[in-house]
RNA sequence: GGGGGAGUAUCCAAGCGGUCAACGGAUGGCGCCUGUAAAGCGUCCGGCUCAGCCUUCGCAGGUUCGAAUCCUGCCUCCCCCA
């Protein structure tokens, strides 16, 4: 791994127990950590304009090379001056590699996988095979058969010209056998040395690079991963995969992984972003975080609370919200709490109306905002434990104890 | 006054002798959503002592082995002509 280079530089700051506060110091500003990472999967934070999620505190957006590969294409975004321009977003920028649709296109997403519920049906097998070489897809824009490889996933992030990229991997479901799991990972490790030395060779100078830690809900397997891709010349480390039937093995999986990374790297989960859960990658040493999650519940009626008993969700679709004069959640300084009340959004929602989609996109985001901005004071203050355990108990972001001093921009 | 049309479950709306508690849609209830095939998906939606039974298709009679569907009368609403 390389600690640093021009591309990329992660300064460590205070530190608490495992966890620690960052900051990753990108050609496109820097990102204090640990953060969340809003999902923007095809060149927008769906519902949100780019100054907007800025305005957030946001510091790093992550964009898709599947998506975006599909439509508009790499040329176009490429003379737009990069996803950068394209989508007028001047802050950090990562880019998955495709490596997940590898999974979802082929399995459904999480939760089909876990339980069979959530969607179902449509049309089944985007991934039409997945071979040494790279994999064949079918576009999910007019079943065109498209192929990406190691290579083509570096040359298409290249052209988007994310200041960090992610190299590309099979996203194993956790159910896999371990056979076929330890196959799966092994070709996912060449896979990362042909990104490296087409990014070598030909990738932008800036733009650094990201392994990703695979290995299934295997001990043994994440272990060997893990010593891989460290060993490799990235600039950080993800862990990847699907980590578990539930939360109690995704914990043992993340248990079982976290401390086999290298303390100087970055470390990114991939795909996680439930509030107990960011506590608990945060917990675990882990830096930054990206998740569908807050944007998408906000899409369907989900506002983020502070009820555990909820796992932290208020369903505004649901019924019995009329006549309810309440913020969604008291202190909250989004526009959505400041200026409405639980009944007009709840109505809102079930009209369909955008403006409900961006006010709960705006709310979700802060509120997750809000919780990472305290998580990092209470690291500094050296009472991280603490913070997780009241917001768990159901204490507001906001509410802490521990004030955070005021953020210094860079 | 004359002529024509319509009344189906919360709403809209199919059905036009049996396979009808009755297509479909909406509303509503519930469940779901973790590197976005997702402003989405699933499910329920007459009642009950629920693999069965009961009460329904404006109302009342009738025909038939059998009617939401056919016949008779009544009620209500809409349109056109006076």
């Amino acid at each position: 791994m390389r600690v640093e280079s021009e591309r990329l530089r992660f300064e460590i700051g205070a530190r608490d127990g495992a966890a620690r506060t960052g900051v990753l110091r990108t050609p496109h500003g820097p990102v204090k950590t640990p953060a969340f990472i809003p999902l923007a999967t095809k060149g927008t934070v769906r519902g949100l304009e780019s100054h907007e999620v800025a305005e957030l505190g946001y510091e790093m957006v992550l964009g898709n090379t599947y998506h975006l590969f599909v439509s508009p294409g790499p040329e176009r975004i490429s003379a737009a001056g990069g996803l950068h321009g394209f989508m007028g977003w001047e802050r950090a920028l990562i880019t998955d590699s495709g490596g997940f649709q590898v999974f979802s296109l082929a399995h459904g997403g999480v939760a089909n996988e876990v339980k069979g519920s959530g969607r179902q049906g449509g049309e089944q097998g985007s991934v039409v095979s997945i071979e040494e070489e790279g994999v064949h897809f079918r576009s999910y824009r007019d079943g065109a058969e498209l192929f990406i490889s190691p290579e083509v996933s570096m040359q298409v992030q290249a052209a988007l010209g994310s200041d960090i990229a992610l190299v590309f991997d099979e996203c194993t479901p956790f159910h896999a056998d371990r056979d076929y799991t330890a196959r799966s990972t092994e070709r996912t490790h060449r896979w990362l040395d042909r990104c490296l030395a087409w990014h070598e060779r030909e990738g932008p100078a800036r733009q650094a690079v990201f392994g990703i830690v695979q290995g299934g809900v295997y001990e043994d397997l994440r272990r060997e991963s893990a010593e891989a891709v460290s060993s490799a010349d990235v600039d950080g480390l993800a862990i990847g995969g699907t980590l578990g039937r539930d939360k109690a093995e995704m914990r043992e999986v993340l248990g079982m992984t976290a401390p086999l990374l290298p303390e100087a790297a970055p470390k990114h989960l991939l795909g996680i972003g439930e509030v107990d859960d960011l506590l608990a990658g945060i917990a675990l040493g882990l830096d930054v975080f990206d998740c569908a999650v807050p944007t998408r519940l906000a899409r369907h009626g989900v506002a983020l609370v502070s009820d555990p008993d909820n796992r932290f969700r208020l369903d505004l679709r649901k019924s019995g919200h009329t006549g309810d004069r309440a913020p969604i959640a008291s202190g909250c300084p989004c526009p959505a709490c400041q200026n409405h009340d639980r009944d007009y959004l709840s109505y809102l929602s079930r009209a369909e109306e955008l403006t409900a989609v961006r006010l709960l996109c705006i709310h979700n985001l802060t509120y997750l905002q809000e919780l990472m901005v305290h998580a990092r004071a209470a690291i500094e203050a050296g009472s991280f434990a603490a913070y997780s355990a009241a917001v768990m108990a159901g204490a507001a972001p906001w509410e802490s104890s521990t004030r955070p001093p005021e953020e210094q921009g860079t």
